[in-house]
Order: C-alpha cells, then structure tokens, then sequence
DNA sequence: GGACGTATGTTAACCGGTTGACACAAGGGT
DNA sequence: ACCCTTGTGTCAACCGGTTAACATACGTCC
C-alpha cells in the first residue's frame, strides 16, 4: 500500500501539499492539485483511514447489534441502516447478539475498543442500568433506556390494538398472543398490554406464550404453538409477535388440519418482504422499517455531532389485511 | 475515554509495563500484573484498536461484501460469516452493493481505505479483471476469478442436475430454468448448463427465463413468471435458481390457479430457513451454507497469515424433498 | 518599495499505542 | 566477587496521517 510519503514524491512535492489537497485546505494552485491526483491515480492510492481515526478521533464506523440478521426483520433492518449510514459516511460493524447477554456485553466493548462514533441497538439482553453506563452516543430501537437515550420506535399500543381489534372484528372468541419475553421492559410489551386491554374491554377469551429469552429459533415457534393449539384447540385467532411466528404458525395450523382464516385467523407483525409471498399471504401490522432505519441513523449522527435531539421517536404503524383474517 | 497513560498513572507504573502487561511480553511480576489490571478495571479501561491497527498494520475487520443482506440467503450467510469471523477474532464490516457495478467498487476501496485484512466477496458485478487487481487478501463465494483467488461453492452441476432429474422424474414434460445472469461467469451458472444437458439427454422441453442484472426485486421475479407462465401455460416444471424465487413462483402458481404440486412442480436452491416454512414446504437443493461459511473465513485467516491455501473449494449439495414436488 | 495575497516547503507535535535498546537494581547461585 | 535471571524504568522511533507555526518566494497593486 502507498503511503501519502509516495504520492509527495511521485507528484515532487511535499507531504504537507497532498495533505492539504486531501484535505483541501490552505491555498494550493491548480497544477499541483493536478499533479497530486495523478500521483495518487498512479499509485492507485488511498488515505489510511485508520491513521486518520486516530488523529481525528473519530473512525466513521458505527456499530449495530442485532439478536441475529439470519431473521428477516433484523436482515431488513440491517440492510436499511447500513444503507443510510453509507449515504452519510459511516461505516457498519455488525454484531449478532443471539440475544445472549454475555455475547451483547463482550461486543459493546469490542465496539469501544475499536472506537466506533456510536451503537444502534436492537437487541437488548441487558439490564437498563448496563446501557446507561456507557460513554458512547447510542440509539435503540423498540426499547427505552433513559431520558439520554434516543430511541426509535412505532406505535406499539395502536398496532396491538388493531391486531386486537381486526380478530375480535372478523369474528374470533378465543384468541392467543405469541410474544418474546415480558421480562425486559421493551417498548414491545405494549403490543401485550393493548392485546390484554382490548380482549378485556370486549370480553374475549385470552391467553399468552411467551417465547423463551434465549431462543430465537423457529423449532421453539413451532413446539409452542403445536402445545398452545392443541391443548387449547377452541383458539381461533392468534397475534403473533413477528411475520416470521406467523409464518410458523400457518405451517402448525396446517399440520393440525385447522384452516386459515376459516378455523384460525392470524396477524402477524412487523410486514417483512415474506409476509406478502406465503400462502396464504399474512395480515399484519406493519413498521415502517425503512424510515424507522433512516431516523435511527440520523439521530445516531446528530448524537455524534454533539447535537441534542428528541429521546421519543415514534412512528405510526398501518395494519395490512392480507388472507389470514 | 482514558489511555494508556492513564492506566501507567493509576497503577503507579510506566506505559511500558502496561503495554507489557497487555501483551503480555518481557518480564511482569503478578504484583505488578495486578495492580495494572485493577487500574484497568477502575478506568473501564480499553485499549485503543485503532492505534494498535495503525502500528501492527493489522485491522483484525474484513470486509463481506453481498448483494443485499435482506435477502433470506445472504443474511443466513452473514450471520455465519460474522460468527465464524468473530470466533477467530475478526470483526466484520458490511456492504450491500445491490447489485450495482459502480457502489460495488466503491466499497472494494473503502475497504482498501480503511485497511481491512481481507475481503469476502459474495456479489460480483465486476468483470474478472476488477478482482484480480486487488492487492487484498480475497475469497469468493460462487466465483472463479483467477487461480490466485480461492472460492468457495458448492456443486452446482450436481445441484441442477438432481433438480432438473427429479422434475423429470415426477412426469414433467416442458420445465423452465430462472436464474440470475448468465453473463458474467459465476459458477451458479453450472446449474443451468446442468439443466441444459439433462433436459437435452432426456428429451425434454425447456426454456430459461434470466433475471436481470440489477433485479433483486420480487416484483421482478413475480413480473417474469406471471409473464412466463401465461405465455406457456403447458410449462409443468420449474426449476428456480433460489427459494425466493421459488417462494414468488408459489404464490405465482396460486394465482394463476395452479395447484402444486399437480399443475406445476417446483425445486427452489439454496435450503434456507424458509424453505421449510412456506405452505406448501419447497423442495429445494440444500447448500451447506454454514460449512461455507465457515470455510470461507478459514480461508480467508490462511491467506491472511500469508499461508497458501487450494483454490477450489467445493461442498457437496444435497436434494431435500418436500411438498412441491 | 512596501504591503498583501497566493503558493509551497520545513519542522515539529500529536493521535494512542508497540517495541527495541539500554540502564539499573535486587536476589540467587556458584 | 561475579554472573545470571527477573523486574522495571527511560527514551526514542514508529505506524500514516493532520495540523499549526513559520519561512520563503513570486506576483501584483498602490
């Protein structure tokens, strides 16, 4: 690899010129400019930006933790950070939590320690108390930490509500609520409290399955929506906590011979790219993954420009009534 | 956050002892060790990546390239290449190149910018001649660029061949191939000379339809089998270069009316997560995704250590039938 | 002829570590 | 008494950039 010593000797000039032509600082006259990225061009060289973190102290790279990209919400997700955060400069380093804690804490401060300008979370295994101690500009998704902690969320309350709501609507006496662990106190939870409040105030049957903290993998979906389903066959109407649970739950519907939307309606949530390519297509409630990625990464860089910016940020979800209701 | 120097202060030592400490070189007393750990400790102290890359020259990131991690197949292959990468120590920085020629180079020199250790390129959109340039440590998947450049894939020609022989088998008699492009030469491309032979050997019709370049879009692959389907209605076996595309085909299928697996018969590629998730479940050629991925970084860290390594690496695949065929 | 703007060079410090050379001291072994 | 091992410190150079301070040189304008 050139160094920038190189490029000031093939274009003759001085180290301090092609760093003030890199840098377009100070005055510097056209032809040497000319000659400096011809020496560069040349050499095919590209300024180390890792000697420029260092001086500057500030890398360009952010991190993002996700429980896993291998799931369709979180490989979306990823996909639209990353492309906003390039459309700004920054860099991505990708972190896959598998939502055990001691992975999420191990690469907070591997994030540190390779001085990212800040940390998009969206897994969080952690205890609050953790996330408040670090140093670092952060921003959450689906989870509030602290007043200083900007996070990024949609409308949970009103998107329970409307799962809820479309069920009971289409008609639905027993219904089941399919969700990861209550324990943390996520902004998620309020898809369960709007699932309790509605189901109350209408007077409809209701029971919960919580996923296990550490499982995110698809036979557990499956083992505990046949156990749910067959040992309360009455349910006829679920709201799961994902496209991807839903997903799951037609195939268990299948197998148990109960037909969709006839026998059990299902709302999934999130609207992945899968939910509108099954058969039958999902109804679900659907983020705005896209703008929620965008406003992620645009708080996460006024963070790092020392800007203040507002801590709730949520944004409105839309139910999308496809064939499972 | 706090340096080196401050660790020698609150410990009482020189920076050269924590930095022999650290490295854990020369002669330490456990004292000594102790008292610089507990300063550590205290301070929340953590070294300083970039300056340690700066010096050793030595980032310890690669970089993945792929087409989109949104995609089922290249986010389960990022999830393995992360975990397999972080195993060994090496943090990985993502680029989606949606399959753009121009951000695909883009990001090969950012990479090169930031002085990534080695690069695993998953998309190629650039001609041959673009790859073999780069002074990097490289190791493709799906890809044979020159003899210097060690891919990883799996046996494609046996994939379309057991794909295109069980269509055959189940009583197709006109089957159709989608695939990506088959311009630049990437190994997948096997799979199609392998439907082509087979077709050919066995007296079957048969036609291709190619995705476009710049297409990673459903709508797209939904666009051309609609099209492909109503303008051969007697088509009655598909073979689809993914399971997204096989998943698109279903719900393609459902519309036109088409049962499967009576009308239409389907094998997907890839096996990924979903395969087995869709109503009904996709027969499909399982790639060993994990053990690829987990090769490829293998590679990658001996090419990085200077040693040599085979250039060909290929993985058997395997037929799972399901329920399209 | 002096002031000023433009253009470039030299030098040195700095970012936060790592490393080698070398000095020095304490303790043990012979 | 001397050598060796162990433990620690000081100092300086280095990684590849950036930047401030200062010097110098050429035009040009008044």
């Amino acid at each position: 690899m050139p160094t920038i010593r190189d490029v000031a000797e093939k274009a003759g000039v001085s180290v301090t010129t092609v760093s003030r032509v890199l840098n377009n600082r100070g005055y510097i006259s056209e032809h040497t400019r000319k000659k400096v990225y011809q020496a560069m061009e040349e050499l095919d060289y590209q300024p180390n930006e890792v000697a420029r973190s260092l001086f500057r102290k500030k890398s360009n790279i952010i991190g993002l933790i996700v429980p896993s990209i291998a799931h369709p919400f979180f490989g979306e997700l990823t996909s639209y950070v990353e492309y906003y955060a390039y459309c700004r400069d920054y860099k991505v380093l990708i972190c896959n939590s598998m939502l055990d804690a001691a992975k999420e804490q191990e690469y907070i401060a591997m994030l540190r320690r390779n001085q990212v300008d800040g940390i998009i979370m969206a897994s969080h295994t952690l205890e609050v108390e953790e996330y408040k101690k670090l140093d670092l500009p952060v921003v959450t998704f689906e989870r509030f930490i602290s007043d200083k902690i900007p996070y990024v969320t949609s409308d949970n309350y009103q998107g329970g509500k409307m799962a809820v709501e479309l069920l009971l609507e289409r008609g639905c006496k027993k219904i089941a609520h399919m969700c990861g662990s209550l324990h943390l106190d996520m902004l998620a939870n309020q898809r369960h409290q709007a699932f309790l409040d509605v189901a109350r105030e209408r007077g409809a049957v209701c029971c919960t399955v919580e996923t296990d903290m550490n499982a995110f993998e698809v036979d557990k979906y499956e083992r505990l929506l046949t156990d749910l389903l067959t040992e309360q066959p009455d349910i006829d109407g679920l709201f799961l906590n994902s496209d991807l649970m839903a997903l799951v739950a037609i195939t268990v519907c299948r197998k148990l011979g109960k037909r969709i939307p006839e026998d059990v309606k299902l709302v999934g949530y999130d609207d992945v790219l899968l939910a509108s390519l099954t058969s039958p297509q999902i109804t679900t409630i659907r983020q705005p993954l896209d703008k929620m990625s965008e406003l992620a990464v645009q708080l996460l860089e006024s963070l790092i420009q020392g800007e203040s910016v507002k801590v709730e940020n949520c944004l409105p979800v839309e139910l999308i009534e496809r064939e499972t209701t």
